[in-house]
DNA sequence: CTCTTTTTGCAAATGATTTGCAAGAAGAAT
DNA sequence: ATTCTTCTTGCAAATCATTTGCAAAAAGAG
């Protein structure tokens, strides 16, 4: 939990006119470094070991979903995946790509994700989530020599 | 379960080499019947009443979707939605619009996504989902007069 | 019809997420 | 700084979708 990370967390919670506690900062603190989204367990293992119970954890999420802080980013599996919600434009998020080898899962915050087309009339698009799958350059370059 | 249902069930199975069974057959016309992705639970209740066991629904989805014959469509909340996979290509699927308003669930089957921009070098992606969320058309018009 | 291999029903287990409730902070007011 | 009110937390127990173990039942080959 890094000095810039902390003063980022504070600031989030003030915006939102939420009260700064323990468990609050501690888990912003972990969204702010991680690079990927992450589940509630996950964010429970890397706060200080044990200083935050796990309910709190998932309510404090909740908490900060209904205040836009974070936001979710579905996966595969039907573990919710929790992340900040300040990299994505109110319409659409940017897209997720999980490779099928490794089974990880990186943002893609710089690709550009062109509208739906053809649509039916009378819909109103408010948001717009892209999910990604396929094999990641690590993996690719892998066993390459000796197969 | 019209014949005309049926007959495509036992189709499916077929291609698949799989056993035609009373649990099978049932969940596949229930598929084949609906317009929009299920739940386990939405399954079984419109099956034929108490005819097939809910263990035995969720057990016969997992072999269909190691078939290919169903999918998941991933959708907002943590409970998995299945639907016949006959209407997508290898690559990518037809998006999903959710309305904020009524939750209900559409498939565009005709809408055209077009592929993802900029992505980083490496990356080989082999399948594609969109997941739109907004207002439906019947949303929309509601509540005009009186509002 | 018989035999072998799958599949099913039922009950119990799992695992992520929620919830009730009393004790403990935060922040406003003094 | 102290008091007071209101919001949060920890802990334990509850939920709920999904899985799993196992013995009984069904499918399909011969
Ligand atoms: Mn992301
Ligand atoms: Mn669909
Ligand atoms: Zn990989
Ligand atoms: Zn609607």
């Amino acid at each position: 939990m890094t000095e810039e990370h902390l003063q980022k967390a504070e600031q989030l919670l003030e915006q939102s006119r939420l009260r700064k506690t323990r468990p609050r900062l501690e888990i912003l603190c972990v969204l702010l470094a991680a690079d990927s989204p992450l589940t509630g367990e996950q964010i429970f293992d890397r706060i200080t070991p044990a200083s935050v119970d796990k309910a709190t954890v998932y309510r404090t999420l909740l908490l900060l979903l209904r205040h836009d802080i974070v936001h979710h980013a579905y996966l595969r599996n039907r573990i919710r995946h929790f992340e900040l919600a300040h990299h994505c434009k109110p319409d659409h998020c940017h897209p997720h790509f999980t490779c099928r080898d490794c089974g990880r899962t990186v943002c893609l915050y710089q690709a550009v994700v062109p509208a739906v087309q053809n649509l039916p009339a009378g819909y109103l698009v408010l948001h717009r989530q892209t999910r990604l799958e396929g094999i990641c350059p690590n993996c690719r370059t892998e066993g390459f020599g000796d197969e």
